[in-house]
DNA sequence: CCCGCGCTGACAATTCTTTTACAAACCCCG
DNA sequence: CGGGGTTTGTAAAAGAATTGTCAGCGCGGG
């Protein structure tokens, strides 16, 4: 399904540049440079993000996510403020934004936090925290401990290994980006080589796997990422 | 695929060291020290990536951007602006620049935020064009994580072979051209020899087909290229 | 100061893609 | 119906790209 984007910025290049982005990326846009016809838009067309610049003509970003939030309305807020301006307030509770992007920013990264936000929303999903317990084949593991066994093997998980798995087992079955993974565990602006995570599988392996060099549970998929299975029995 | 590069930046000193380093990790580089010859090379070699300083004789970075932009292009833009210039409007998303690093900037830097950019700009699949579950006689793919079944037997689908698939999905019961195929998959101009595309052909029959010497579903069309029947029951 | 974690570079192993070569199938035309 | 030129099927090999693995380095916490 479509996610649907509502943008309210003023200035119509910004404007433009970011809904041709967006659109881009595949998401429907509606935009809007009038911090008054706003809310309007957003109760007609009930979006699943929201992008707000903070200078607006005829309502200001703030009181714009003030209201959208008065109505107990969970939708994402990102909010675009301009250097120097007052960022503290906006994402705390005080405003109810989810996140907020300084101008100036790279197209890169607030196309990346669109992303995040979107996923975060997700239902049944809070990318934030894992869950309490990571079982799969005859692996346990405890998130809060950062342990785990496989059958009567007990191993020890570092934080990042175990986001890693959290975020497989999330999406267990499917097959997940390398670049999802590494935007998701190393964070949004990661400039490190892709090997990091290689190397990290490879850990990985040598803990929950029986025979790490033939593994059963993480796989991968070439050219794409990797996938954990939660039992392979029927082998090829 | 060796990736290809355009370096748009009038100190010498500073293009011929990118240039070099660039080459070192495997690039394939066009280099540019006049802002007005930019865009000819740009359309000339279309490079997957385009490094463009500011200040520039001839034409500057901001205009080329926005002209490369102005055409629908995403090829992904990394902007290089002294300390101090305005990069407030560059990346922001006025122009349209995909990411920036200012000056002096470290080689390591640079080429990290290269590579961020290539990766993102490379999915595995497209998500506009491939449906989450393809189906069709006892065939059963699974989009996301590029697997699929025939009756009992899974199999895995590389992402070029999906792509292929879902493009014949797509036009399921039409026949679709060789270059259609060609053009859709590998991209408008590829001059490779066509045999390659068969090739796939026979890899995807080999999974999806019972008899792959027989095929049933993905039939050829005699001098024009390849049609997906959802079922042939009725011969004759 | 030592140690574990995380990162990187180097190189090997694996997988995917393209090319090559030749056989088979097809179409047009007489 | 039977050439003769084209187009397609297939296997094998070459060529690329991706991934696995190891060793070493730096950093920060005991």
């Amino acid at each position: 399904m479509k996610k649907h984007l509502l943008v309210v910025e003023d200035d119509a290049h910004i404007r433009l540049g970011l809904v041709d982005a967006l659109r881009a990326e595949g998401y429907e846009v509606t935009e809007c440079g009038d911090g008054s016809h706003a809310l309007p838009l957003f109760r007609q067309h009930k979006p699943d993000l929201v992008i707000l610049d903070i200078m607006l003509p005829g309502k200001s970003g703030y009181d714009l996510c003030r209201e959208i939030r008065a109505t107990k309305n969970r939708t994402p807020i990102l909010m675009l403020s301009a250097k120097g301006q007052e960022i503290d307030k906006v994402v705390g509770l005080e405003l109810g934004a989810d996140d907020y992007v300084t101008k100036p920013f790279s197209l890169r990264e607030l196309l990346a936090r669109v992303r995040a936000l979107l996923r975060r929303a997700e239902p049944g999903i809070d990318a934030t925290e894992a869950p309490a317990e990571i079982a799969f084949g005859k692996v346990r593991v405890d998130c809060k401990a950062l342990r785990g066994k496989r059958g009567k093997e007990t191993f020890e998980l570092t934080p990042r290994e175990l986001r890693v798995l959290a975020l497989l087992f999330r999406e267990k079955g499917n097959a997940v980006s390398r670049e999802s993974i590494l935007n998701e565990v190393w964070g949004i602006e990661y400039y490190g080589t892709t090997r990091t995570l290689d190397q990290l599988v490879v850990k990985l392996r040598q803990k929950i796997e029986d025979t790490p060099g033939e593994p059963r549970h993480l796989l991968t998929v070439h050219s794409l990422g990797y996938r954990l299975e939660d039992y392979v029995g029927e082998d090829f």
